[in-house]
Formats: structure tokens, sequence, C-alpha cells
DNA sequence: CCCCAGGCACCTC
DNA sequence: GAGGTGCATGGG
């Protein structure tokens, strides 16, 4: 067992809680198991757990946010690894400056402000958007903590026992009605499908040497994969900050406050609502957008939102 | 009983 | 390529 801190004086604002559980990331999860959407512990003090395959063996960490810094406890040094998965080299106050302005981003970025990105391992994130479709939240949750204690690897850690997340390799082992067992429904072939690619050699991966646009097409290759599953690897795995996933709220908000990005199709609403929301950084506005919206409700403005910038 | 959940594959045209 | 359908499961 190492523990640690990871000051975050030198890092900018960090909001631990909504970073997590934002949506972003069906691969962390609350020790003391309270549902992931529960209001009433909200801006509390909980722990997280996550494990990981990086950088070489699989982990445990389990951290919080407590007094100004992130303490952890782990199986490996998690500093470097917390780091990156919570991409907390970026520079949060520079992507607000570069990002165009109106009342409905202000208020979702003052509301959240130290909200991150998630930087997950490009396949579980994969595997795990593929479960998302037509799933409520707390569904996909129970779904990868089902395939992580059914084929991931068990790694002990305190006095208990936790499973990493399953490689291209266990998962593609599995079988359908196994999958189907775990309540994955139709995505149950999708699931072995995909990991029967990766585990073959096609690479999710590659993505990266790609444009955006040609990215998100080359990762509709995999089963269970179209252009918004994409767009949230994309974003929250591979880097491409610019994504901005149209899904179902999305598509609601981009009709309700951005009435000119609606065109209609896939590709040409995404390239609009992409220059509206900040060509490089927008994928932060939308998860910024996206959180505070789905938390406001009745408090949420009516109407189209004219720029200020 | 109904409807819906951060869509996608598959089939038409 | 655009447009419709079926799809598993659990909760309201």
């Amino acid at each position: 067992m190492e523990r640690g801190t990871l000051e975050l004086e030198n890092t900018g604002p960090f909001d631990l809680q909504s970073t997590v559980e934002s949506g972003q990331s069906y691969l962390w999860w609350r020790v003391d198991g309270n549902d992931y959407q529960d209001e009433t512990v909200y801006g509390g003090e909980s722990w997280y757990l996550t494990t990981t395959r990086e950088p070489e063996a699989p982990a445990v960490i389990r951290v919080r946010q407590h007094n100004g810094k992130l303490e952890w406890e782990s199986t490996v040094d998690a500093t470097p690894i917390l780091k990156k998965r919570l991409r907390l080299t970026d520079d949060l106050d520079g992507i607000r400056a570069k990002t165009p302005t109106d009342p409905l981003i202000e208020t979702a970025f003052e509301q959240y402000w130290g909200m991150r990105i998630v930087r997950d391992p490009t396949f579980p994130s994969l595997i795990s958007f593929i479960c998302s479709a037509q799933m409520h939240v707390t569904r996909i949750h129970e779904m990868q903590q089902a395939l992580r204690e059914t084929y991931g690897t068990p790694i002990s850690f305190g006095d208990s026992t936790y499973y990493a997340y399953p490689t291209p390799a266990q998962l593609a082992d599995a079988t359908e009605p196994e999958l189907r067992d775990l309540s994955l429904g139709y995505r149950a072939p999708y699931v072995k499908r995909t990991a029967e690619m990766v585990a073959d050699g096609t690479s999710p991966e590659t993505a990266r040497d790609r444009s955006y646009e040609e990215a998100r097409d080359y990762l509709t290759q995999f089963v269970g994969v179209g252009d918004k599953v994409a767009d949230c690897v994309l974003l929250f795995a591979l880097d491409f900050l610019e994504a901005v996933p149209l899904d179902t709220w999305i598509r609601k908000t981009i009709a309700e406050y951005y009435p000119g990005c609606d065109r209609g199709n896939y590709s040409e609403t995404s390239a609009a609502i992409r220059d509206r929301l900040g060509p490089t950084f927008a994928g932060y506005t939308q998860t910024y957008l996206f959180h505070y919206l789905r938390h406001a409700g009745e408090e949420a403005p009516k109407g189209p939102i004219q720029s200020t910038k």
C-alpha cells in the first residue's frame, strides 16, 4: 500500500466530484456505494476508486479531494496516473479564455468551475460507451462493474479484492449469453465483436493519428459505435477536445438555445456547434453545458442564446 | 399497461 | 445518404 498527496496549488481550479460524476466516465465509482447521482451527498467529501492498467500492471487507486489537495492510497505511485487521468495539466483558465462567451456558457462555467475532462483508457472507454446506448447512467455503471468483476484481473488492495477492467482478450473470450446475463441486452454482441476486433489487432488508439472527423469515421468501424459513441471516446479518452457528442440532451440543448446550429444531420450539426462553442475546445464547453443543464431543471434559461462576444 | 433511457445496426428507397 | 424499425432491460 502506497499513500501520497497531490498538491493542486499549481494546477489551477479542480473539482474531483464534478469531474468524475458529470457523466463523462463510467469507470470511476464511489467507495461508500452511494448512488452515483445522489444529490444529498453532492459536494461531500466522498471517495472514489478506479483501477487502471497504466503504467503497467493493473492497479487500484482510492482518492479524495481534501484541503486543496488530492489524497490517495494505491497499489502503485498514483500521482502521475491521477495527473494524466484527470487532465491536471490542462490550462483551464487558458481554455476558458479561448472559448466564445454567452450567458449560458458563463453560468455553466461558473457553476462547476474546476470540472475537467477525464482521460479514460481507450478500450474501457470504448466498451463503456457502447454499453451506454439507450441506457440509464446508473445502469451503465452497473454494467461496467459487472464486466470488471466477471472478466477482469483481480487485484488485492487493503482488505478487499478489486478487479481491473477486462482487457480486449479477456472480453473477447466472453460469450454472448454470458454478456446478456450481465444485463447488457442487445449490446452484448456489440461488446463481444468489438473486443474481438481490438484483440485481433484493430486499434482504436490509432485514431489519434487522424484529423478529428477522420478519427470519428475510423472509430465507427467498431460494432456498436456510431457518431455519438465515437465522439465520446474521442473526447474522453483520445484527447480530441473539439469533439461534441450529439446525444439526446445536447440535441435538445441545441434546439432550445442554439437553433441556428441544428442542421438536421449529425456531421453538419456537429460542425456548426463546434464552431459556436469554440472550435478547439468545444468538448470542454459541451461538458460544462451538459452537466449544468442536467442539474439546472427549472432554473435553466429559456430560448435562444445571443452571443456576447 | 405504457414510456423512456447520453443510439446503433439493418433494411429500404 | 436519408429515413424508418427493431432492439434488451429495468424503473417510473
